[in-house]
DNA sequence: CTGAAAGCGCTTACAG
DNA sequence: CTGAAAGCGCTTACAG
């Protein structure tokens, strides 16, 4: 019976006729052991057909798993981590530390379920998009290394985030120094479920922009206005889920004396484009339109997308470099920087010209 | 220094006044235990600040890591996973499967690292892109469940892969159906490097088209055009990586007089497109182009790009539950789609007409 | 350089 | 339901 099943390094051992340590050297220190022997217990490997030291038990006693995990935001799977474009971009920052590194990559779906993440084998975590801080705590428990994203968590603990409120600003100031006047925002909602209009007024919610990170780029969007004499309060607000296609046409209504749409997510902002234009609404001369993370896409569309670079692939990259060094923990703040396309151009009837 | 250094199981249940078992018996069948002494437990958990089973400990007890892994094809890291768009496609189907299974998905990088792949914590390997048979040998002695994409590797062994004979067959079909006679080729370099020009004439080396997969569709546009009284041998061929931007100005001025362009990858096929666009050609009235896989970006381009969809995703999916399924090893071929888009139309002059 | 022994931190029969 | 004991498959001092 033992013919048949999984050898051991104790086979494997007796079988060569050395003893187990030796055997185990074989395949930790080879240059520790007389190749001669060397060569006799590679034979015997060969002959039970042993497929090396158990990575479990390894494991157990040497410590290093050689993967780090990414943890995906709140109600992703592990499939949406490689749909959104966004989060790819954030994705491929850290899969090239890996390389770097020689490590590889594993992706946990939902920070939800925290026994997936007490069990992880992994040597260090990146929480990705946090919402809420506490998803944090198994890893804390547990001393892994790791780091959150689009938070800052507080001294002690590694983040890295872009300043949402200055990509915001820059967005809107951008629109407003072309001279547009007259807009329409795009929200995020990170739920699934169907958009919500939020008409103007005063005393909106801060929630109608979505997340924390989301609130910020409103503030930003706020701060530039109010620079033109102009309310965030006055302007439509569409709140949707980025795949959301029903949503573009909805803020398009609302919004109908718009010359400029500001959006919050990059696809939402494409749909945004491909409704206009089956309008007959010429992308930037009737409408321009600006959107939110530099993801591929943007660049590919008629006409390319204005965006603000939210440095995802760099946020990656930072984040992982914090869980392998062994530093004190900090929380980085990175610039994100406006990238002018052609589906932004001068408002309607103004004096303005492109720069 | 108890005190100090990580908590173990042992360390609770003596806190708690518990044995040992009774403490492993609280977090492996909770309902064994009587609930005061569950509770007493937890709150030595809670004092202690243990974090649960240790997991490399726990697997080698228990078995499961809750983990399959995709190997990158040869030469891949880790982030060309994630770039690479056609990958992606796949690696979207693995992960549908993983989200269905509650399981991780970790990526390992190019399998020339048999130790990674010895070592790899993970319940079941995808080998993704199989040019060399031999990199599964490490996944068979570790007798672990896994799979092999695009290569048939034998009986006994999971394997799904796609027609590319057909695929190369139906794209060079519906170009000669459109009246085309005159062609260029693209074929893939798989290995980084300046792009070859394979003029015309016979006997060139089966290699010119690139791995095995890419013979096949070679062999699939020869077989088409051998319908209609052509000789692939005819056809100027550029072999590059589908990232060599110089390679598609190559191949449109070795093939000046083509009608029409047949492309392996869709990268390349796109960036043909812009440079002919840039050279004042017309697409697809002065020149038609077909590229290979559906990637996202194909649908984006202006005209959007007609392709042969190798089906990727399903790929993906179709491997995963191979590994998952405890089901005797098979080997799957998938048809591939052509999905006509805009890039593709009736030759200059002729009298054919898009249908 | 080699071999016998301890132990990594758990889980799991097994007897009470 | 509980507790003492064995052992998962290794690696690593430690004495020879």
């Amino acid at each position: 019976m033992t013919k048949t099943s999984k050898p051991r390094l104790a086979d494997v051992a007796r079988s060569a006729g050395v003893s187990l340590g030796t055997a185990s050297n074989v395949f930790c220190y080879p240059a520790k052991v007389r190749p001669e022997l060397r060569e006799r217990v590679m034979a015997s490997v060969e002959l039970l057909g042993y497929s090396g030291p158990d990575p479990a038990a390894r494991l157990m006693r040497a410590g290093k798993v050689n993967s780090i995990g990414i943890v995906a935001p709140a109600r992703f799977g592990v499939v949406d981590t490689l749909r959104n474009s966004s989060f790819l971009l954030f994705m491929q920052g850290v899969a090239e530390v890996c390389d770097a590194k020689g490590s590889n990559l594993v992706i946990l779906p939902d920070p939800a379920d925290t026994g997936a993440i007490h069990s992880a084998l992994v040597d260090g975590l990146i929480f990705g998009q946090v919402e809420q801080l506490a998803v944090i705590e198994p890893a804390r428990l547990r001393r892994l290394p790791f780091a959150v994203v689009d938070v800052d968590a507080g001294p002690g603990i590694n983040s890295v985030r872009v300043d949402a409120y200055g990509g915001g600003y820059a967005a809107a100031r951008h629109l407003l120094d072309q001279g547009h006047r007259k807009f329409g925002i795009m929200g995020f909602l990170r739920e699934f479920g169907l958009a919500r209009y939020h008409p103007p007024g005063p005393a909106r919610d801060s929630s109608i922009a979505g997340m924390p990170i989301d609130q910020e780029k409103l503030r930003g969007y706020a701060a530039a206005l109010a620079e033109n004499g102009l309310s965030v309060d006055d302007i439509p607000i569409v709140q949707s889920h980025p795949w959301d296609k029903a949503a573009a046409a909805a803020l398009l209504d609302r919004a109908h004396e718009a010359t400029a749409i500001l959006s919050m997510s990059a696809m939402q902002a494409i749909e945004i484009m491909t409704v206009a234009q089956h309008r007959g609404l010429a992308v930037p001369e009737d409408l321009s339109v600006v959107g939110f993370n530099d993801i591929p896409e943007a660049a590919l569309t008629t006409p390319p997308l204005t965006v603000v670079d939210a440095r995802n692939t760099e946020k990656g990259q930072i984040a992982a470099e914090m869980i392998f060094r062994q530093a004190p923990a900090r929380a980085e703040l990175l610039s994100p920087r406006l990238i002018v396309r052609a589906s932004s151009g001068p408002a309607p009837g103004s004096e303005n010209r492109p720069q």
